[in-house]
DNA sequence: AAAACCCTCAACCGCGGGGAC
DNA sequence: AGTCCCCGCGGTTGAGGGTTT
């Protein structure tokens, strides 16, 4: 019969998300949670249909989420499990609860997919090549079983990956501080820059907010005609002054954090945790959602909890990992 | 300095799954 | 049982920024 298109009513407006916009959004779903899409933009006035409206909030206002740089070990999960899963990044992202599947989907095709081929090439038989892609001819039933252990496999990579002791990882000791918000991910990016959070961690969105209260939109619009997602997020910033504080290349400090950020940026999640969990725990494979739901204060902490949660979950199940994967299995892994 | 080219990533599109009726 | 509606997913696009020539 054919479905009507979602987004072809006259008015909807497509395109870049303005500021304004955003935090039209968010005081929404502060509000009321997330869900309910179709409701968002009748209830909001946002001239956006109901599917760019969750698009916009998953992939980018929601809290929680890292952007910028790949660390290396989030690079080597990606490419294990789009080994093990094909394209499903909706799944890859429920190992990389702080990664939204565009993003990986994004960083796989610009970055990995790329690099791949190269490694590939450069290693014509060895070792490399012949761990990946050997999935993808296995039947379907094989394919299910040989999945069940490979993601426990997965989850004995990610396990030493996050472990202390082991000398290989890296995890910086300098991080080990586990009040520092700033996540373990970031902290295990080896080489380069550090990675970045921009406007869509928890504390810039409260700061948002706050700025939003202060500064209504008539005051606080200067360019939303040009305005870019950076612009925005240095907008989110706290007073908003200066493009270098944040938005294009650093988290923002932690002096930026004030209390009352805080407070407001706890405010909003719990108001978003207790109506409408969903977005999150969906987000994560059934075994964290577990963990998830056993332990809902700790997911306030977007930046930090998903992979304390993690740890738990993998360093819990070590002993029986043991059993399934040889040791041997390390090497193939990455 | 300017043009051409390349790269990144936010956002869109269309399809499928699943629940409600 | 069939249909409709909502939501989520994966593929794709194109604007804008960066890099090279």
């Amino acid at each position: 019969m054919g479905r009507p298109p979602c987004c072809d009513k006259e008015g909807v407006k497509k395109g870049p998300w303005t500021p304004e916009e955003d935090i039209i959004l968010v005081s929404y779903i502060q509000e009321h949670g997330p869900g309910n899409w179709r409701a968002v933009p009748a209830k909001t006035g946002l001239s956006r249909c109901s599917k760019s409206c969750r698009l916009r909030w998953t992939n980018y206002l929601r809290p929680g989420i890292k952007r910028g740089n790949f660390t290396e070990q989030e690079e080597k999960m990606i490419i294990h499990l789009q080994d093990l899963l094909g394209n499903r990044w909706a799944a890859i992202a429920s190992y990389l609860p702080q990664r939204t599947d565009n993003d990986i989907k994004n960083y796989w095709n610009t970055h990995l997919r790329k690099k791949l081929k190269k490694m590939q090439v450069g290693c014509e038989g060895g070792s490399f090549g012949e761990g990946f892609s050997a999935s993808r001819q296995i039947p379907r039933g094989q394919w299910e079983r040989r999945l069940q252990t490979d993601i426990q496999m997965a989850k004995r990579a990610l396990s030493e990956a996050l472990s202390p002791e082991k000398p290989s990882c890296n995890l910086s000791a300098s991080n080990s501080n586990p009040s520092d918000s700033s996540s373990s991910f970031s902290s295990t990016k080896p080489t380069t820059t550090q990675t970045v959070c921009y406007a869509s961690s928890a504390d810039n969105i409260a700061r948002m907010l706050k700025g939003w209260m202060k500064n209504p939109p008539k005051s606080s619009r200067t360019n939303s005609s040009s305005v870019t997602q950076n612009s925005f997020n240095n907008f989110a910033a706290a007073g908003a002054d200066t493009a270098s504080s944040i938005g294009a290349k650093g988290p923002p400090s932690s002096a930026e954090l004030s209390e009352n950020n805080f407070e407001s940026l706890f405010d909003f999640d719990q108001s978003f945790e207790s109506s409408n969990s969903d977005e999150f725990s969906r987000s994560l494979s059934p075994e964290a959602t577990v963990l998830q739901d056993e332990s809902k204060p700790d997911v306030i902490g977007a930046e930090i909890m998903p992979f304390s949660l993690l740890e738990k979950w993998l360093l819990d199940e070590a002993g029986c990992q043991e059993k399934l994967v040889g040791c041997g299995d390390d090497a193939k892994f990455f």
